[in-house]
This record gives structure tokens, sequence and C-alpha cells, in this order.
RNA sequence: UCGGGGAUCGUCUAAUGGCAGGACGCAAGACUCUGACUCUUGCUAUCUAGGUUCGAAUCCUAGUCCCCGAACCA
């Protein structure tokens, strides 16, 4: 179930199926039906659903309808159909909006618990009420209305009998609360207004941090996933989930980073931005990183969703590189798009010393490393069109194309051997040239005289090949971060990220192709049907280009490299410097006496750093416990060592008052350190089993001190023996690999004294 | 400490006191009837400074930088 590596919301999933806090697991994902999806929620589908497939459990897709004025029933199909597309099938399609009625019971028992009140506030005085970051925010003075009058408004407010805005159900918490959120939160609103799913049913909505808690209970999710900026909501997820229940399954909120790409922009407003002011052609135009656009642009789901494991779940911000996106689409393209010829923009050929009548071959529609059957035949005349990008007057060095008197391949065909140029454009273009065939080399040989070929081009024939139109569609951006640099986004378009070509030609089997398949052109790229078809020809989208070393290196020469430069913070300079740690613990002994006579105390005592006086005395319970410990065994300087770098990992989270460690065993083990009657690694597991069971340490079954040195020898030289790579590794020079050494023996030999140990496999490993 | 988060190769991400690993990228080479694909080899990282430890990306301390939060949006 799990696999070795897991992302860390993974990692809590394991935990919490292990320790039994769940038996199954239930996801969402929860989009608001206001606009089209996107890559990044592709990435946020991924990770819902496919935690649940991973899992063998459930994922709803649940539409987040709160609020009637901003959402709209055509994207709810959109967005279905694009989370199917993706390949992933909802366990259940379910609205929030269903779940007004029992959210609105819910509403009333907070009111009649004294947990919510009606508050007349307009919007800009609850502005003013609420505060500052730094400043705490004032009750409203509704706020102690009675439960009688709370309810009565509830149930007028519901009724209809106030116009929009005139009143709000708020959360009864804490005006002074350091999270903004916590500050008498906002339950519902009234808007007159027609909802798409329940009409006009309700004229007061629920406020998402007040539904989204209740709607993952409802359903009884598990585990529910949302991105960073919800890290502050969830304490009020918490408090209305602990108010409302009790729930079972109780929900959990877990954020993870949102994606954010290079050379693209992700925000509904951005997005929308560019449709409105028709920089594309709508939300499906293929430069757009919609689904839709994606869709249309010939990305796979396949393609998206190995996208989405390649970037991982983490918490860190994140700019993903491009490059990993287009690769996840080409590596899936080259699996699956037969390769046809196709010529963008053509120069003729007129071939000498062709078979009358011409030749047809047989072109396998993949190359023998993808392995897949297939094959088309290839009509090749005595005239043929090759791309203009194939011919040079004046070839530069390591050229591997066509030129006055080379000799190239044709893909699938004979080598030619360029004669002479036939016809010129006015401004010198060639557009016309003659060539021989070279007959002998039409079944696949090298020319008979060894003269060298060039290379190998694509090609079509003249007389049969197919008009089409092709649309060369790149980066929307020119930059990388395109929001980056304080100028509009919308100056870092690319006018070149589409480029339409006209006159273009392919190969006569794509007559019956299909809107919708893709192919690749060789050495052009890969290019997929679109639905739009323009008289007479077909319309191909380019996919994305083959992937191209050779002039990718040639360009990277003249890329200015200035798009790392960090730029400063405005709002962190000026932000006042927070009260350190330090400082808090200067307080603390300040306001509290007795906390300041054990800080004098205990810097009064030998072996006693200034540093470390001050860490113990911060709180009195790590004062006193250190106090009495020394008082009853003395080392002073072991006890503080162990109080302030080894407890806290054995706390593993708690808080010392509630680890149930009191004095006298953290006494014994202190001394039992200290009498070097136990080693630090094994002193160090009985500490965390000492405070996870409360149990004293003579009660632990706890590994000796021993590993005489003849033992320990013997040992030593079995790990080194199991190892023999990693021996020779070492000896080479690694090492880095004493401390594997080491961890090896020390497993094996618990009670073992590690520096001894380290020693003695330095000196066995010589 | 206003509160909440975060910082590991150029990029994304692993390593839960014991080998800093993988992928993308890049470079060199091999192969090649696609300058593709594939293969081989190589490249580059623990924010800083102290401390604890035989051993620290990981624990402690002090700092630095970044992100989020004051819609009747979600």
């Amino acid at each position: 179930m799990s696999s070795e590596r897991n992302d860390f919301i993974r990692d809590i999933i394991d935990d919490d199926l292990r320790t039994g806090r769940h038996t199954r697991v239930a996801t969402r994902f929860p989009p608001e039906p206001n606009g089209y999806l996107h890559i990044g929620h592709a990435k946020a589908i991924c990770v819902d659903f496919g935690i649940a497939r991973d899992y063998g459990g459930t994922c709803n897709l649940r539409y987040d309808d709160t609020n009637p004025t901003k959402e709209d029933v055509e994207y709810v199909e959109s967005i279905e159909q694009d989370v199917r597309w993706l390949g992933f099938a909802p366990s259940a399609v379910l609205f929030s909006a269903d779940y007004f009625p029992r959210m609105y019971e819910l509403a009333e028992r907070l009111v009649r618990e004294g947990l919510a009140y009606v508050c007349d506030l307009d919007d800009e005085q609850i502005r003013e009420y609420r505060g500052s970051l730094t400043e705490p925010g004032k009750p409203s003075p509704f706020r102690e209305r009675s439960i009688d009058e709370n309810l009565d408004l509830l149930r007028r407010m519901k009724a209809g009998e106030f116009p929009n805005n005139a009143r709000t159900l708020r959360a009864k918490i804490d005006m002074a609360s350091a999270n903004m959120k916590m500050r008498d939160p906002l339950l519902y609103r009234i808007r007159h207004a027609h909802h798409h799913r329940t009409g006009d049913a309700w004229c007061i909505y629920p406020m998402y941090d007040y539904a989204h808690p209740l709607e993952d209970a409802i359903e009884g999710i598990t585990h529910s996933i949302c991105t960073l900026e919800f890290e502050n909501n969830r304490e009020l997820y918490d408090w209305v989930l602990d108010h409302t229940g009790p729930w079972d399954p109780r929900p959990h909120q877990y954020e993870m980073a949102r994606l954010a790409l290079e050379y693209t922009v992700m925000s509904k407003r951005k997005l929308l931005q560019l449709v409105e002011g028709n920089y594309v052609s709508g939300w499906d135009d293929p430069r757009m990183p919609t689904i839709a656009g994606m869709r249309r642009r010939g990305y796979s789901p396949e393609a998206i969703r190995a996208f989405a494991d390649m970037i991982g779940v983490a918490k860190a911000n994140s700019m993903v590189d491009i490059g990993k996106l287009e690769y996840c689409v080409r590596d899936e393209l080259n699996q699956n798009a037969p390769r046809v010829l196709g010529v963008l923009r053509p120069i003729e050929v007129e071939l000498v010393g062709l078979p009358a009548g011409g030749v047809v071959t047989d072109a396998p529609y993949f190359p023998a490393d993808v392995g897949k059957p297939g094959s088309r035949p290839l009509m090749i005349g005595p005239h043929i069109l090759i791309d203009r990008d194939d011919w040079r007057d004046d070839p530069p060095s390591g050229y591997q194309r066509l030129a006055p008197g080379r000799t190239i391949r044709l893909r699938y065909g004979p080598c030619i051997t360029a004669e002479e140029v036939t016809r010129r454009a006015p401004d010198g273009t060639v557009q016309a040239i003659r060539a021989t065939v070279l007959p002998e080399t039409l079944a696949g040989k090298n020319p008979d005289d060894g003269r060298k070929v060039a290379g190998v081009i694509h090609w079509v024939d003249a007389a049969t090949s197919l008009p089409v139109e092709v649309r060369l569609y790149d980066r929307l951006f020119k930059t990388a971060r395109p929001e980056e640099g304080g100028g509009d986004f919308l100056e870092h378009l690319d006018r070149a990220s589409l480029e339409v070509v006209h006159g273009a030609r392919v190969e006569a089997s794509l007559a019956t192709a299909q809107i919708g398949s893709r192919w690749q052109l060789e050495r052009l790229g890969y290019f997929i049907v679109d639905s739009e078809v323009m008289p007479g020809a077909l319309v191909l989208n380019r996919i994305i280009t083959l992937r191209d070393t050779h002039s990718a290196a040639a360009a990277v020469t003249a890329k200015p490299a200035s798009d790392a430069a960090k730029k400063p913070n405005a709002k962190a300079a000026s932000r006042p410097k927070s009260k350190s740690p330090a400082e808090y613990r200067a307080e603390a002994r300040a306001r509290d006496p007795m906390l300041a006579a054990a800080h004098a105390r205990i810097a009064a005592l030998g072996g006693v750093t200034a540093d470390w006086a001050d860490l113990l005395t911060g709180d009195r319970d790590t004062a006193a416990l250190y106090e009495t410990t020394v008082g009853k065994v003395g080392h002073a300087d072991l006890t503080a060592k162990w109080m302030i770098n080894e407890l806290p990992r054995a706390l593993a989270g708690k808080e010392l008052a509630d680890a149930g460690l009191d004095a006298i065993r953290f006494a014994e083990l202190v001394k039992a350190v200290a009498e070097q009657r136990l080693a630090a690694p094994a002193a160090k597991a009985a500490l965390a089993e000492m405070i996870a069971t409360g149990k004293a340490l003579g009660d632990l079954a706890v590994a000796d001190v021993g590993g005489g040195a003849v033992d320990l020898d013997s040992k030593i030289q079995a790990v080194i023996a199991a190892n023999p790579d990693k021996a020779a590794q070492y000896k080479a020079g690694k090492t880095g690999l004493l401390g594997f050494f080491v961890g090896q023996v020390m497993k094996t030999v618990p009670g073992a004294n590690p520096s001894e140990v380290n020693e003695a496999v330095r000196s066995r490993l010589g």
C-alpha cells in the first residue's frame, strides 16, 4: 500500500491507518464551479483521487457552491468532464448546496449553545472592529444578544425579512485572537439570489469556513487536502467540527503547496483576462494552462498524471520547471504517436533517375525501439517537396541536411544528390532544385561509390500530398515568471506563441486522420488534428517540438542569465523585529520571581553556562525538573545537556508537563549515563520509552553496556565481511561510509560504546 | 516573536541521528534512415553561525531570507 518513498500526506495516512485513527481513507476534490479547471487543479485532482486509488478509498467530486452570485451550471459540466478526462472516476458527484438544510440546523444549534450571534454591523464596520494583524479587534455591539433574540433574528434572516447584507450570523470566538480568522468569523450572509441548484429556496448562504468542514464531515471525509493559503483557516475548520459534532470519522485538513509553473499564469482572474482581452482564442486555446486547453493542445491525461507524480507533494512553495511538463508530454507521445511525413515550407525537388511511375515503399508507423506494429504505403514521384530549413546555399559546418552537391537520405526513400537550384524568388529564397537519385540506395543500401550521406531529411510527394494549415504553438509568455518584476503580466506575452503556417503539405495517408488524432511529423514535432477544419485542408496544432539538442546548444550561449536575481521584499523589511524566544524567557523570569530565583541558582552552578541557565529557566516545569534532578544526582552539566539537547526529541512534541517524566526517573537515567552503565544510544532510547510508557528505567529492557573488545571486533569484522563493496569504497576514500559501518555495528551490539566502535571500525578498515 | 507556514543540486523532490538518493536539466560519448528515441559516463545541493553527539540535512541556540493571513470570496 505505502511504497518506500511517500509524500508527507501519505505518511500521515499510513500513520492514521496503523494507529487505527481511521480504518478507511476518504478524500474529496472540491472545486467552486466558477471557472475552468487548470493544471493546478489537475495536480490537486491527482493527489486527491490518487490517494483514494492507492489506499482503496473513496474520492468525491464535490462542487463547493456556497456563493450563488459567482457560480454557474456551465462550469459544473466542464469540471466533471475534465476530471473524468484526466482518468478519474468520482466515488460520488455531490453539491454543497444539498447540505444547506443540515448546515442551517447546526447553525441554530450554535446559536442555542451561545456560540453564534446575529450581528447588524455593515461590512465596513465589521472590518473596522476586526482590528489588524498587529492589533486586537473589539467586540461587536451585538455580540451579547440573548439566545432567544439571536434565534429569532436568524430565523427571520432565513425567512427573507431582511435585505442583502443587512445582518450576518457570526461565530462567537475571540476578537483578540492572533489568528484573524478566529475573530468572530462570519457564518452566514444574506443573499437574495438565485442559486444554480437550490433556486430561490434560500436567501442566506453559508461562508466557506463554516460550510467546508461540515461538507467534509457530512460526507465522512477523513483527509481533507487543500493548499497552503488555508493553513490559517484550519483552526476555524477544527472549531466548527468541535462544536457541531461529534463526527465519526472526524475529518482533518492538510495543506500542500499549490502548483506554480514557469511560463504561465494560474489565477482565475488572469486567465479570464487573457480570454476576455482576446489574447487567446478562448478557455480552450491550446496555449492556455486549462485542462480544456491542454486537451485541445494534444497533451494526454497520462502525460499530465505523470507530471503530477514527477513534481510530488510537499509544503514548500516552488516554481516548477516547464521542461518537466514538456518531458512528460514528449515521453507519452513518443510511445503513442505514429510517425508520418509532412513539410511546413516546401521547396520543390525534381528527382532525376527515379524509376518511371515512381516508387512506393512501405513505411512503418513506429521506429524499432518503440516496437509498435503498423505501416502505410508511401508514394514517391518525380517531384517531391522538402522543407526550406533543410536547404542551405552555404551550409555551416556540421550541417546534416541538403546543400549544393551534397548527398542526403530521403526518409524511407533513396539517397539523392543536389545538383542545382532551378528557381529562386526575387529575394533569393530557393524555390526549386534538381537532384539525382542514387538507384542502388532505393532498397536501403548506402551509396556504392562510398560518397558521404550528410543526413536524413523528411519530404512529401508533390503530386499526392495534402494541403494543411499548421498552427505552431509555443509557450504563451516570453519570460519564465510573467507575474514578477512589478509590471503587468500581459507585457510578457509572446506574440510569436502562435504562428500559422499556410501552404504546408502532409503525406496522403493523413487524408483519413480523425479529429483529435496525434501524429509525429518526423523531425518537426508532434501534432494533433484540430476540431476546426479549414475548407479543403486539415488543421494541425503543434503539440510540442521534438527535443532539439543541436540548436539548443547553439541557443544557450545567446541566452542572458538574468532571470534569477532575487528581489528584496519591502513588506519584510518594514516589519518590526519580532520578539525572540530568549526575550520571552527573560520576560517570564521578570514576571515570575520563582523562575528568577531558579535562574540565579542554576547560573551559579559549576559547569553550567549562562546560555544553559537561560534555556533551563523559561518555564517552571523545565526549571523544576532540572533543579530536582541535579539535587538528586549532581552532574549539573550532564543533566543540562540531556535536558537541552536530548529531551526535546524524546518528547516527540509532547509538553513536558504531560510527559509523565518525573525527576526521580530522569535522575536515574542521568546517573546511569554518568556512571557509564548505559551507553548514550541506549540511554536515548530509554528516555523516549520512559516518556512514552511512564515506566522507570529499571522496568525497561535496556541493553547493558557491553561488547567487550574481543566480541566487538568479531561483530565489526562480520559487518565488514557482509559489505565488501562498501568496505572497498571506504578504502578508496569514501570516508562518509564510516557512519554506515558504525551504525550497522551499533544495531547488532546495542549496548556498545559508540566511540569505541567508531575507533575500532576505523582501525579495522585501515 | 502579531499569528501561521517554509528553506536540500540550475529545477522538483527523497533521506524521520548512520552511504546526501532519484527525476528533470546540462555536458561528453555510443547508437541511429528522425540532430528524435535509447544507452553509457559525468556535473552540481543540506540558508548562515555556534552547540550537543563517535557521528547532524535531521536535535539545541541565535540569526537570515521567502510565503500566507485584516472579502458579507473560496
